[in-house]
DNA sequence: GTGGTCTAGACCACA
DNA sequence: GTGGTCTAGACCACT
């Protein structure tokens, strides 16, 4: 799986490393289980520092989406936890769909990229 | 319309302030063209510094929701432009849709949350 | 509340300053609300690093013990959340209970310790 | 006895294996002098690996808790040395008691604790 | 002024 | 080899 990170964006490098390993494994790239590069690895090939690599995989593994395992390496988590608190999500899409709505963004719109969601990660249950 | 801002959030206070005055036009609540508080008074009101409320307000300006007048106050826009990168708006929904669905989150759930948003912003054209 | 840090420790510098916070509230050195010094204070003065400090204060946070308010200092919470996993620390306190057990340590010196410990941390409820 | 060992846990496996074989001990189901399984017997059993293994059993020979003799295989100490520092127990406990007591462990639940534990390990003098 | 992020390097503990 | 911790210094965002 190809990492592009953006120096100059607004989101936080480690961020930006969370959503791409998130949207990796929601997409099919990163399979349950599948071993990821090492922190100094992936710092490396993507040009950022160690310690940015390593934010953002403890980041993942507190949320539940990959475990690491002492001097073995990490990988992508075998399950999944469910969230306990929908709600935030639900927050956070009210915030997207309020602006983007008012900006031009029409409903139709709105369904045709949650289609499109639903195609890029068929894979999800 | 009630301003509620949680100082303990990761979410900066001005962003929090912009967010709500986003979600109350979108929701009917501020009329286009409606008079909004003074800085002044609404950071009494919400029990936030000045200068905070001032930078929500030149950047709700800035994206074009509202109108800074001198000495007439502010008020909300009466034509709001339209985007022009959907880019941005799909690329966020698609981290909260892949984060949301491995956590547990149905397809179904989903679309019953952009009905309900509907419906809550139905004003909208 | 005196600080102090032994670099030449296995605890983890960060572990040990979270401890010694922790303890600081229980024995009632630390009030609720009160404020602690900003990071760039407590790394001068105890002689270690910014983001050491910095790991410590966001491991506290994470564990409810204090609040950070961005830009306005760190305080000790209001209050404090209620474990969901007791058996944590029981099974803690097991370990501690057998090696020092068979290592010499009586039944009675453990209940005195106890004792101890309550009248330390008497202000606790 | 049965080893159970949890990769992820944060702990390392060695000191896993430790804690559990102290454990066994201070709860009578290894008795003083009682052999114990061979490195590579204990490895293959519990699917750790023979290094990991012959670490925990050193350590243990250093806290005086084994004795490894050449040839004849490992077996629990007749005898165990009495702690020289109680003082780092104290204050190991002393963490535990006020991270516990703030997020609501009750002074009785201590005391229930420590009855229990004397009740489960009533083989020690 | 505060905390938040990041870098370039280093050393240690684990398996 | 892996991740875990730490430093010294830097720049940015927030209030």
């Amino acid at each position: 799986m190809i990492i592009s990170i953006d120096p100059l964006a607004n989101t936080p490098i480690y961020t930006q490393l969370i959503n791409q390993i998130i949207i990796g494994i929601a997409e099919g790239k990163l399979k349950k289980g599948e071993a990821l590069p090492s922190t100094r690895q992936l710092a490396l090939d993507s040009g950022i520092n160690t310690m940015t690599v390593n934010k953002a995989y403890q980041e993942l593994k507190a949320k539940g989406f990959i475990e690491i395992h002492r001097s073995e390496g990490t990988k992508v988590a075998t399950n999944f936890p469910d969230t306990t608190e929908k709600e935030i999500f639900k927050e956070q899409i009210k915030i997207l769909y309020a602006e983007s709505r008012l900006l031009g963004v029409s409903k139709d719109e709105w369904k045709e990229w949650i289609k499109d969601l639903e195609n890029e990660m068929e894979g999800l249950k």
